[in-house]
DNA sequence: GATGAATGAGATTTCATTCAT
DNA sequence: AATGAATGAAATCTCATTCAT
């Protein structure tokens, strides 16, 4: 077994800013408490990064790139294709899941801060990816259907996903994400048998 | 007499705050900036508000009712279906486009004040209303296959468009209700046929 | 009968004034306050006196003349010397009564203003001449015996008694002044007998 | 090892916060003149107390405290009766001395926090076993005679000492405790005796 | 004269950042 | 490198005073 990597400082430091800027905001958390909550001092901060703005930045680019580092993962196994969507688009919603707390601090605070647009960006061409049927494969899913507008569009689902996470009610009832989950398959597939065929 | 309180004055600062707390958010707009978007001194507020909470809700809220008062007025008129829908999408983006200030800084703040779930449930209500086909029409719009989720699903949408309209960039781009209002007519008709045919 | 004078503004202003200065002190009460109390609209202070302190001032001014005029008029009576202390001794604690509220919130800000010390002094002359032993009178007043000190201690005994009636819990209950009065009239008489003597 | 908190930090502040509230009110004193007067920036008052209110109410506690301790470390000495009286006089007019500021600014503002009846009643208890005759002496103080009141009477003596004292010009002369204490002496010991015999 | 909306200086309090230890 | 006390700029909110009506 590999000995599990010692968190350094940094790694502690975002893990804490990640999970309260994700509670409360840009603004609202102060520098004590990511301090508190990674069990340092808050002068110690500065020890790693330069301001406070610099701890936001770093910490929902991380989130960002975990996020996609999943769905990137995902993409490479070479599966049928109805379980592969079905596969993938649970694993697209634990990333969700696990990115949830994110979510919520991150809408307003990161686009003004222009941390939104790149890394959506790539999730966008990531779950495109994901979604588009494979070469061979006839098009049950509507979704080829769109292809002039696919991307917009991609963007737009994945924004109401993310919207309705982070405005799910606080603390989130844990079937917040099934149910996107479900709703997104719903919207996506499109049909009634589809809508039904969902696990 | 005393000086009059002017009648324009309460709008004068909900439309300041409006377009200021649209820009920045709630932590970041400060008392003064309100006061100078409304031509006053930063005390006059505190005459027509008790705080700069109350600012906030009363901005979101005339927001909200502004965008669902439209969506109403549409819902009156009786038109044949498709032209129906196709104007329903119009107007609704043009709400949207109305609002779009608001919606920057809505989503975290507004959220944690608990003012977006009642206004949002009241647009989903009226935007299902207007998307589900009348009797007698046979069902054309995916729609209605999603029934069992319609409300979850609407909710969804709705803050996809928002949340992409959210994050726009600044200063939006004069087209970008015109793109989302594609967008959303493609996933809705979600035909190549329909998807092609929007105005 | 002569007809009750109608209260000028100044009157009214005054009165409001004494009661919420005394309750709440100087920097606490607000000109709101005082118009309110008056039944008039803070503007309109202004036309009675130059500023806050303008009316602290003839509010403080008029408690004491009040208090002053009181136990000057209980002078002018020609009583046999016992009854007469007794009788003073209870018209001088009815002044008290009246001027209680003022004397809450005047021991601080009042001497800052230096509205105490003449007011005062004028005070302990009329107490003076009431305790004093009338001609043909031999002393049995404890007091006579004072002499060289005695202004001094008079102060200080009119002191203890308005600071007694000042620190009274809030409301005062309504035997505040009584008891004033009897431990007044055991500390002057200084006797067992007088003690008891007194109504 | 951080800078280290400084000891004697919070009793500056005290010292300062005593000083200043007794010139000038609780209102009145600004927690940058408290700050100024410690010789720190304002924002370190708050590491020391939650605020300004906490601030006042340690001053007056500190205030009444001290003047405590000295009245019950003077009632330790076992001396004879007209010999300890006279020193015990003197000694808690001392503590009056160094009271004397907080005085000033504590009648209205500490009675509206309730700092008042406790500590009070407190050192009427302490004053009151120090005047009271000790066994095997026959009372020649008057006080005695007094005894059903004497509680009574003592907190309005006491109150007459401390607002005779509160009142004072500013800057207080020198002899202003000195001549209390004979004023205070001649009306208890109440004799002419006693008036000219006291020190 | 009366009104009360408007003004803006000033108070308390917070907190990102610095720096002595 | 770590600490957390100290700093001081900035924000919200109050309220004495002015002045248009």
């Amino acid at each position: 077994m590999a000995r599990v990597r010692e968190l350094g400082m940094e790694e502690k430091i975002l893990d804490s800013a990640f999970r309260i800027f994700g509670e409360q905001g840009f603004a609202t958390t102060t520098i004590k408490d990511i301090a508190a909550g990674a069990g340092i001092s808050s002068g110690s901060i500065y020890t790693y990064f330069p301001d406070k703005e610099a701890v936001f930045r770093a910490a929902v680019t991380r989130g960002w790139t975990c996020f996609i580092d999943e769905l990137e993962k995902i993409d490479r196994r070479g599966l049928a294709k109805i379980e592969r969507s079905a596969l993938l688009i649970d694993r697209g919603f634990e990333a969700i899941r696990a990115a949830l707390p994110l979510i919520r601090g991150m809408f307003f605070d990161a686009s003004r801060l222009n941390l939104i647009e790149d890394n959506l960006g790539r999730v966008c061409l990531a779950i495109d990816a994901l979604l588009a049927p494979s070469e061979g494969e006839e098009g049950q899913l509507s979704w080829e259907t769109l292809r002039p507008r696919r991307l917009y569009i991609t963007r737009m689902v994945i924004l109401g996903v993310l919207a309705s996470a982070a405005l799910a009610p606080q603390p989130a009832p844990p079937d917040t994400v099934d149910k996107l989950r479900e709703a997104t398959s719903a919207l996506l597939y499109n049909t009634q048998a589809g809508a039904e065929a969902r696990p």
